[in-house]
DNA sequence: CTTGACCTTGCAGTTGGCTGCAAGGTTTAG
DNA sequence: CTAAACCTTGCAGCCAACTGCAAGGTCAAG
């Protein structure tokens, strides 16, 4: 009655990730250490890709693997998660509001700037700070801008 | 009438920054190699602080140190960094407006997702995957969720 | 002369989430 | 039997922009 068994690579490729990431994830204390044939393989179970798709699924939400080891220590301990996934994503979302308004706010900042220096003539001089505009109008913030869409 | 000169503490101070990260700009060619005292302290004078500035000021408006130095480069050899300057930051700013669209339509998606999970009771179980309205779900996305505001 | 606040260099560590590599063992197809 | 395609471990490196530390030299005040 036990299902299929996989090996790293066809576990990880089930899910979309390298084997390294697999490992990785057990060595973290995500995963749980994986049962071994007796060369050493290790060898998942159908409840592992679950696991497995759940990681991923939960930092597609945006939780970061502390806060999803943390979700899997509830679970294993026998105490249901749902409640501190729901404060967990609650908190991802007053987050995301501040990110979005500071984005936009500064938005407006830098959009002004370009305005008035495409209203600017190139300065010919190599001055030492490079370009007085920019000195002028840059403030106060430091902007987070994080890479990848 | 050359102006003031400084001490790296002094300069950094000015500037907000700690001598480590001016010695760090210098390494990484954004400031240049300072003068010396005969016993080798570097000594820094009004155009280093109007540099050191600009580099901060660069940051402030989402400028990476490599753009930065690109830019200072530039000037350094006597072309006007401003079209340069314009470009990087049209750039941002289309890089930003996709950012915000991002984070928009992934809090649309994340605040779907919590009003179901607050519409639903606790699972009492503690289920291989956790949480299994995440897996259904959660999809596609990597977000991208930089800190610092 | 001593204390303490400065300065110097070089290099390791931080963050988060992987990724790569080397050196070896295993399994499977032909 | 061999070659390819797996697997194992351990550890170094990546990204950016710092930050910290150790071990030592310098300088001004009292």
């Amino acid at each position: 009655m036990s299902g299929r068994t996989f090996y790293i690579g066809e576990l990880a490729r089930a899910v979309g990730v390298k084997p390294q990431t697999v490992r990785y994830y057990e060595r973290e204390g995500l995963l749980g250490r994986a049962a071994r044939t007796r060369s050493g393989y290790r060898l998942y179970d159908e409840a592992a890709l679950m696991r497995l798709r759940f990681i991923r699924a939960a930092q597609a939400l945006g939780l970061s693997l502390a806060e999803i080891r943390e979700l899997v220590m509830l679970s294993r301990e026998g105490r249901s998660p749902c409640a501190r996934v729901r404060a967990l994503l609650r908190e991802k979302l007053r987050a995301l509001d501040r990110k979005i308004a500071e984005l936009r706010a500064f938005r407006r900042e830098l959009s002004a700037l370009l305005a008035q220096l495409d209203a600017m003539p190139d300065q010919a001089d190599s001055s030492p700070y490079v370009c007085s505009l920019i000195m002028t109008l840059a403030g106060h913030h430091r902007p987070d801008h994080g890479k990848e869409g």
